[in-house]
DNA sequence: AGGAATGAGAGAGCAGTGCTCTCGGCAGGG
DNA sequence: CCCTGCCGAGAGCACTGCTCTCTCATTCCT
């Protein structure tokens, strides 16, 4: 089994992961086609030992990352957590792809396998603002919060043991999306060829433009 | 050829991207496989077509959600580009994969082609700031600029002939790749099962916050 | 008017894919 | 000693993208 992921892992170095074969697995493994099927499922469940393998990768970078920064000031924070996602995805396109891109055709990640390691990168995003928080150096956003949303964020923060003020909550997730989104525009080249000469100087001065909008 | 095209896309309507079959159109068109290949060079040239046709069609929905909104505030204006581009990944998601989601293999788009069509969105959204700019309804954001990014900012305000203060412009591209991404989590099922149940007023309330970070 | 050139579809075929089914060997346990 | 479970091999099905060649009708030119 490690073997197989390890094999598909370095599939997704050279191809996406639409693209990724079974029997290529097979192959590079040394053993038939149909052998495959005695210990995976089918593609699709090699994908989600795929996904949770990259989730678990990324994770534990970003976590590191933040990790270092720890004295510096929370915007800092957020920016090593961005650099390190950006620096993760740059390296591994593929592997970032089978994360935030297009989802495989009827496949649904089992979210018992996917769910703790595809929330790391948030945790680390909303640890970063609550750590801030208990310092009081984050400003309580101020702004309405629907009544639907706010019982999310409710559930939310019980969930996590979150002290944060719910609008900053809810700032944060709009960060979350931001950040995997800025990150998705340069791994797949969406802003276009030769928009950005100093890609990773824009990402920090967006993320510092961000921080504002969560309380910093 | 607009036959093609348009099977294309009603193919994309129950599959993936990277479903999509040449054969299949052929059928459903009423010919034999091989006699696609008079019009369409390969299966990339087909999703060319089909990136431009996609492009076309939202940029016109989004234009015009600005367009009914030029009345409202500035803020309300980027809401109702954002609603709109939200609206059509929902109702499409397929062929919002094909613009936002993980590009095809060795492809990359044809940029004489995908420019023009594919920056429709965010020459709206910077639209609109231009003009908030012209009636001086826009706060001239503080900040440092990178030499680089400087330079970028320089060409596309000369190429677009914006009036637009560079700081702003550069918070405006970060809007862009936030709204996307936020518009991607969203059709992409990212935010987690269950994480929002007015997942419309999120995004609401998520650009609001970003109005602030440009300037509004 | 007759022949040449062009365009377009048909069909066969190649290499590859996911996946299923059946078979044969090989080991450990009652 | 035999039986049961595990595991790999092989064949096979239906599908894919793509190429090549053949045929046929239409059109154009002399």
């Amino acid at each position: 089994m490690r073997d197989i992921v390890r094999i598909g892992r370095e599939q997704l170095a050279t191809s996406t992961p639409a693209q990724l074969s079974l029997r290529a697995v097979a192959r590079e493994l040394g053993v038939v086609s149909s052998a495959i099927y005695r210990y995976v499922k089918d593609r699709d469940a090699l994908l989600t030992l795929l996904i949770v393998d990259a989730y678990d990768e990324v994770g534990a970078e970003v976590e590191a990352a933040v990790h270092d920064a720890r004295d510096e000031s929370p915007t800092a924070q957020l920016q090593a957590a961005a650099r390190a996602l950006r620096a993760w995805g740059l390296r591994e396109p593929s592997r970032f792809a089978l994360l935030h891109g297009t989802p495989v055709p009827g496949y649904a990640a089992p979210a018992g396998l996917t769910n703790e390691p595809g929330t790391r990168f948030v945790v680390a995003l909303v640890g970063i603002l609550e750590r801030a928080h208990a310092e009081g150096r984050v400003r309580e956003v101020d702004g309405e919060v629907p009544a639907a949303l706010g019982a999310d964020l409710e559930r939310i923060a019980t969930e996590y043991g979150l002290s944060l003020p719910r609008v900053n909550l809810a700032r944060a997730l709009g960060l979350w999306s931001a950040v995997v989104g800025a990150v998705t525009f340069e791994v797949f080249d969406q802003y276009g060829p030769g928009t950005l000469t100093d890609p990773a100087g824009f990402l920090d001065a967006h993320v510092a433009g961000l921080a504002g909008t969560v309380g910093l």
